[in-house]
DNA sequence: TTTAACTTTCAATATTTATTGAAAGTTTAA
DNA sequence: TTAAACTTTCAATAAATATTGAAAGTTAAA
């Protein structure tokens, strides 16, 4: 397999697997050029290179850059803005799920809080629903803390101390 | 807040957080349904209590099947088929993360192997590729067996063992 | 300032994805 | 068997989502 191809494989694939993170397929796309890209790229070659229009660009730059996970660079002598990703996967991953967890999670276990706190009025199908939605509580906010425990520790967290002890 | 209240707002809550476990609306309305209904469901009242056709249940129960999800239970003197979900929290997390990992990750993790070991032919930006793709194909392998570890974890895998060591 | 280079916005449009409903298929009771 | 009860399939349609492109907005060099 040549670079192109390669190239053009990674793109897609990580485009296509936007879903799995949370963000769309151009965002996703755009990401993945500038993850593999030696130097920071201008609107204009990341329109040229992923053959999107200028408006589709800019608006999923700007995304990106709310995600935290690209940000502008100046280049001096250059007028126009160019545009990084974050390099390192891990502190990628970390942005990422501290993202979600805001983003979905957190207002996801608001609702369940007060579903789960409505009163119980002794009949067995509002038992059922506290019971269950109080479950799905606790398991969600267990795997945010995971979550979030995870993106805040700074080094060698998924090899070094989770893994032994689940041996 | 009422009973009725309080279940349309988990079911509709839970349906737009099914992008976030892979599947689509319907589907997660329908096992959020199931889920805190203390019998086994027909069909007939799917349909009626989430105002969704025919076609779109029987399609989307027959995917949750597929999943593992939710199961057929006979019912004595009943000849039509009524349907149950694993009421088990931690057993339904376990369901979800293996079937990502096997539909979505690991196809993602085969690609990244593929594009990763392209022949190195010395240019900066081969090289940025290949070290680029390897480094994101080891994130996504350890966070897969790691996810992978918890679906094997019979007991209490979140509360017990990691939490503490992460404190 | 003015003007050219560049970016953003957003209504229109295209694409993708979900849903319907009726016909075809299947199963079981009579 | 046959017919009624029930389920599945799938082409048509609707709904949701992404994309375009041109006009409006912004910035900085001349």
């Amino acid at each position: 397999m040549e670079y192109v191809e390669a190239k053009e494989k990674f793109i897609s694939t990580w485009g296509s697997l936007g879903s799995l993170w949370g963000i769309n397929k151009a965002m996703a796309q755009i990401q993945a050029l500038l993850f593999i890209s030696t130097k920071p790229l201008s609107m204009e070659d990341i329109m040229e290179d992923l053959k999107i229009s200028r408006g589709n660009t800019s608006m999923n730059l700007r995304q990106l850059i709310d995600w935290g996970i690209v940000s502008k660079v100046l280049v001096s002598g250059e007028r126009r803005e160019f545009f990084t990703t974050e390099k390192d996967v891990q502190e990628l991953a970390r942005t990422v799920a501290k993202e979600r967890s805001r983003r979905e999670i957190k207002p996801v276990i608001k609702v369940l809080e007060e579903v789960s706190s409505i009163k119980d009025d002794g009949t067995a199908k509002t038992k059922e629903l506290i019971k269950q939605t109080k479950a799905l509580k606790e398991l969600t906010d267990d795997l945010d803390v995971l979550m979030n425990k995870l993106v805040n520790q700074k080094q060698n967290w998924l090899t070094k101390s989770v893994f032994k002890l689940m041996k």
